[in-house]
DNA sequence: TGATGTCAAGAGCAGTGCTCTCGAATACTG
DNA sequence: CAGTATTCGAGAGCACTGCTCTTGACATCA
């Protein structure tokens, strides 16, 4: 633990984030499958095996490159929904359905490795699920927030949800304490909807139909706000 | 056009047929990313240049897999509508729905290879469209019929759509005749839902969370139809 | 100073998409 | 029917990929 050894620690740090940096630049170019570890390698200046002291193999790479994303994500998600009025619940969804969807946008292929296809032969590891959990949880907190202050009246169109689904109910009332299994399933649904609007967006199933994609975006946002219970 | 220049085409279309074949069997088990023209080549016992008389690249490939896969869902949606009765408008509803389902779970890598994140470089040419179109018509169908047959009562819960996006829903009316902006909206949102529901089972958001999928995937779509006005 | 561990470099393997050329077989035409 | 034109499979080859292994230089520590 003495100081020359931080030092090369410390080195090592900073390469592994050089790394992943110029990773990220490429990722945004060419997409997940046109990432090449030998085309970073020959960025740094470093010959293609010397990286794989730093990432034993090309999916550890893209590991880093999904765990930065949903961290990316989650606070873009976060800083939106924190600059709302903490009473202003639909305007805090819709922040947050904005931030979602600004980031997409923004970052479309690392949106596609967070939630586009899965690659093929590629298991996420364990250290993905927490970061990529940092936006549900700021949308919990907000239906949350709703029933807490009893300001949450899902209007009563929708039939009652099945006694099976209690269990899968139970598992996301710990991000939703107090909701009802009505109330959890109508937040997923949400949830699903919301992360479909920008699937189809990002990945062209607009292309030639909906062209004024913002406005139909929040548009379809709001609904899902009154469909929640969340006030007008 | 005599009968040997016939026979010529034949075992050229024979040959295209027997590639796909092969490539799609490729494609369910390795997926997109590990489709090889050599591997299909060494399976055909031909030497891997011969594939590109067949198709001059491994995108012109993967275009014909995709309307292939267009085709399937497609035609699976429809068989699944046409087998309900016409008046039973909800029924039909979900069987679209159930078939979309069913269909991505039971081909996972070509459900990806449509609605999953765009190949990257790849442009999706103008043959596909027609084919994707295919499980919408039957939706717009519904739709229609519901509103020819008066019976189509969508809850009045929601804002109504913005003005700006009425050009939008003009290019959709085509599908359904006679849809007001409101009603083209819900629909796009249902539709949307459908496939952001398909996408996060196939795609593991649901992983450790929702366990009673067709149950879970049941409730939404029947809640969706209350919401596009379809009888109960 | 000498032992230990870390590192970049290079060669090499097996695989990929794709191009080009070269004979041979097939189809069309005078 | 004979000659020409077209189509096709085979093979070599280019540039690229992920990944492995060995070698020699360097820094760290006892």
């Amino acid at each position: 633990m003495s100081a020359s050894r931080t030092a090369r620690e410390r080195v090592r740090a900073e390469l592994i984030r050089e790394i992943t940096d110029i990773a990220r630049r490429h990722l945004a170019v060419d997409g997940a499958a046109g990432l090449s570890l030998r085309a970073v390698a020959r960025e740094m200046g470093m010959v293609s095996s010397a990286i794989y002291r730093y990432f034993p193999s090309r999916d550890d790479l893209l590991t880093a490159l999904i765990i930065d994303g949903y961290n990316a994500l989650g606070e873009a998600v976060e800083n939106a929904e924190a600059a709302c009025a903490r009473e202003d619940l639909t305007g805090r969804w819709l922040a947050v359905c904005r931030a979602v969807r600004e980031w997409g946008l923004a970052h479309p292929h690392e949106y596609a490795l967070l939630y586009g296809s899965p690659v093929p032969g590629y298991r996420a590891p364990e250290d993905t699920i927490a970061p990529a959990a940092r936006d549900i949880l700021v949308f919990g907190k907000i239906i949350a927030d709703a029933i807490a202050t009893g300001r949450l009246n899902p209007p009563a169109i929708l039939p009652e949800p099945p006694e099976i689904i209690s269990p899968d109910a139970e598992a996301v009332r710990g991000l939703i304490p107090g909701a009802s299994d009505d109330v959890i399933t109508r937040s997923v649904a949400a949830w699903t909807n919301l992360y479909g609007m920008v699937n189809f967006e990002l990945f062209g199933q607009f292309n030639n139909t909906i062209e004024h994609r913002a406005e139909f975006f929040d548009h379809v946002m709001t609904g899902l706000a009154r469909m929640l219970g969340l006030p007008e």
